[in-house]
RNA sequence: GCCCUCGUAGCUCAGUGGAUAGAGCAGCCGCCUUCUAAGCGGCCGGUCGCAGGUUCGAUCCCUGCCGAGGGCGCCA
């Protein structure tokens, strides 16, 4: 996987990881230790936040990497590495410790976090979003699913992932292009055609067409000069009325997108692929590469040369070109574009293709590091303990705006953000409906309501927010622990960025909500009495105000003033 | 048969070479005269599928086995 290349704006991390770092390479210019061996791995500083509180806000492991090429017991790294710390990182680090067998326990001071804040509180709603000297451009390819009829509840989980992942990508830095893929031609756009024109006949649908009530919606939307054009001497009347209904059936897609709160920049007919000879081109490049030979009356690629269990067609026997014909003109139509990653979401149904299409790529001569597919596991939708029925005859929850109708496009955000993308999972209805305590999204949401109600409050009292977070923790340990899980928004960012996955994002939600709730407890943010300290603990509150918006909005989740 | 993914608390899922394995739900017990109880605290609950191996250290990496799902088309 390729890292991108942006870098964190200042988070936490990122200052101990530096300041370790430093300490490390000054510790080996005084002699204090020995540089890393020529034929040894340097290894790379490590910085996490330890599980347990004990051990400070930071945590290095960095002694203990380096004890075998260095020759040295850990603990003595370690303890040249804290004195170097202690002596000269400036007043970051309240504490710096060494723990067996050998790790670098840091506490961040009260100084340190203050900045931050502050730092935070002027990025605004540019806090946890990170920026890149150069934005790695990357496509995102997504749904996908062609304009015969609704988006499925099948179709929902890589319509989340995708967008999900867009906006990870794009608060990391990163260009990102969403793009929607849709075959506008062929034999399913013509029983689609069909379907239609035997209703509009007044006629039953034919064997192979489509059913439902959208067909019979289309049916009936006929305008007469189309009907006319299909009805006319000559005229194939599937292909016309496929044609016109693939297009309406496309922006009623658009529709339930645009509720989902999913917008793509591009949308890319497949036809337009052939009319525009990316196809044809395609397949001459593989061929002048010796990757395409001839047999049984088919065209094939030679994928096996990559390691593929079998060669693949590109031209069927009667001339038709198959799918992957279409996938391997894509491939260099989007690279002409200057994309530097190329993204696909498919369903793991799907990753059988996954072979030939990187093959292919490779064989024309791109990176296939840079041709990525991440396959969205199944969902089954449960409700009482038991799988709910999609079919469509049963007639409940079969699209996508039936899944929003039932649990809201926050709810349905949530969970499939919450579960990696790769893996199968249970979505239980009742759960994601709740609107109590049951449903995490509204836990979160609460903790952001609540706090604007103590803006109002401190508003009606006269109390405005302190104007630098400087003096204001005051070695307040639960203020600190506030501060601390505020400020780790841009680290989850970098993380899920670099995972291309989101659930870290929502745990890190949940957590910063749960210490929220924390402070609400043991501390009165308004109170008249004592306006310094009502006016520190607004400032801090309205910065957790800040992390729960930001996050929240990274996820396209609402965030209510009240609830 | 071959390939891919998964197997962690009753359920749904995180974690991932490090310091006592986490969250939500479910269950049980407490907490509203004071900024939203859609909240908070506590309890219960795990041989991280099984067996080997690598490592100072494995739930994580490697091998084998067992179990679940998916893929092996001139379908998409």
């Amino acid at each position: 996987m390729t890292q991108p290349t942006s870098h964190a704006a200042p988070s936490l991390r990122a200052a101990g990881r530096i300041a370790i770092e430093t300490a490390w390479q000054a510790a080996i210019r005084s002699g204090a230790l020995p540089p890393v061996p020529p034929d040894a791995v340097v290894p790379t500083v490590e910085v996490e936040h330890p599980a347990d509180p004990s051990h400070g806000d930071l945590a290095s492991n960095l002694a203990m990497k380096l004890a075998r090429p260095l020759r040295r017991p850990p603990l003595a790294i370690a303890e040249a590495i804290a004195t170097e710390l202690r002596t000269s990182a400036g007043d970051i680090f309240a504490s710096v410790e060494v723990a067996a067998p050998g790790f670098l326990n840091l506490r961040l001071s009260d100084a340190a976090l203050e900045r931050a804040l502050d730092v935070a509180r002027t990025a605004d709603a540019g806090f946890g979003r990170l920026t890149s000297d150069q934005p790695r451009k990357v496509d995102v390819e997504f749904v996908s699913a062609n304009p015969t009829g609704p988006l499925t509840v099948g179709n929902a989980r890589g319509a989340f992932v995708g967008d999900l992942l867009c906006r990870v990508l794009e608060a990391a830095g990163q260009d990102v292009t969403r793009e929607y893929y849709f075959n506008d031609s062929g034999a399913q756009i013509e029983h689609l055609g069909a379907s239609v024109a035997a209703l509009k006949r007044g006629e039953p649908v034919p064997e192979d067409g489509y059913h439902g009530a959208y067909v019979e919606q289309l049916a009936s939307d006929v305008p007469a000069d189309v009907w006319a054009a299909a009805t006319s001497d000559g005229a194939e009347a599937d292909k016309v009325l496929g044609a016109w209904a693939s297009v309406r059936v496309r922006h009623m897609i658009e529709a339930s997108l645009e509720r989902l709160g999913v917008r793509f920049d591009v949308w890319k007919s497949e036809a337009s692929l052939h009319d525009e000879g990316w196809v044809s081109r395609a397949v001459e490049r593989l061929r002048e590469g010796g990757h395409v030979y001839e047999a049984d009356g088919a065209t094939w690629f030679r994928s096996t040369t990559f390691g593929d269990d079998k060669d693949r067609v590109i031209h069927r026997s009667d001339g038709r070109p198959t799918y992957f014909a279409a996938d391997i003109g894509y491939v260099t139509e989007k690279f002409s574009r200057g994309f530097d990653h190329l993204i696909y979401i498919w369903g793991v149904d799907h990753h059988g293709t996954i072979a030939r299409n990187k093959n292919a790529a490779q064989a024309m001569g791109f990176d296939p590091d840079h041709y990525e597919v991440l396959l969205v596991g199944w969902v089954r939708f449960v409700m009482d303990g038991v799988e709910v029925s999609m079919s469509k005859r049963a007639g409940t929850f079969v699209t996508l705006d039936d899944l929003l109708d039932a649990v809201g496009v926050d709810a349905a955000r949530w969970f499939f953000a919450s579960r990696a993308a790769h893996v199968a999972f249970d979505f239980d209805i009742e759960q994601a409906r709740a609107q109590s305590a049951d449903n995490p999204v509204y836990y979160v949401q609460y903790a952001h309501a609540r706090i604007c109600s103590i803006l109002r409050k401190a508003a009606e009292a006269g109390i405005v927010p302190a104007s630098t977070f400087t003096g204001t923790l005051d070695g307040d340990t639960v203020a600190q622990g506030l501060a601390r899980e505020v400020l780790r928004l841009p680290e989850v960012v970098e993380d899920a960025a670099a995972a291309q996955a989101t659930h870290g994002v929502t745990a890190y939600a949940t957590g910063l909500a749960t210490v929220f709730h924390g402070y609400y407890r043991d501390r009165r943010v308004v109170d008249p009495a004592d306006p310094a300290t009502s006016a520190a603990r607004l400032a801090l509150v309205d910065a957790a105000r800040l992390a729960l918006r930001n996050t929240l909005g990274l996820l396209g989740i609402s965030t209510p003033e009240q609830m």
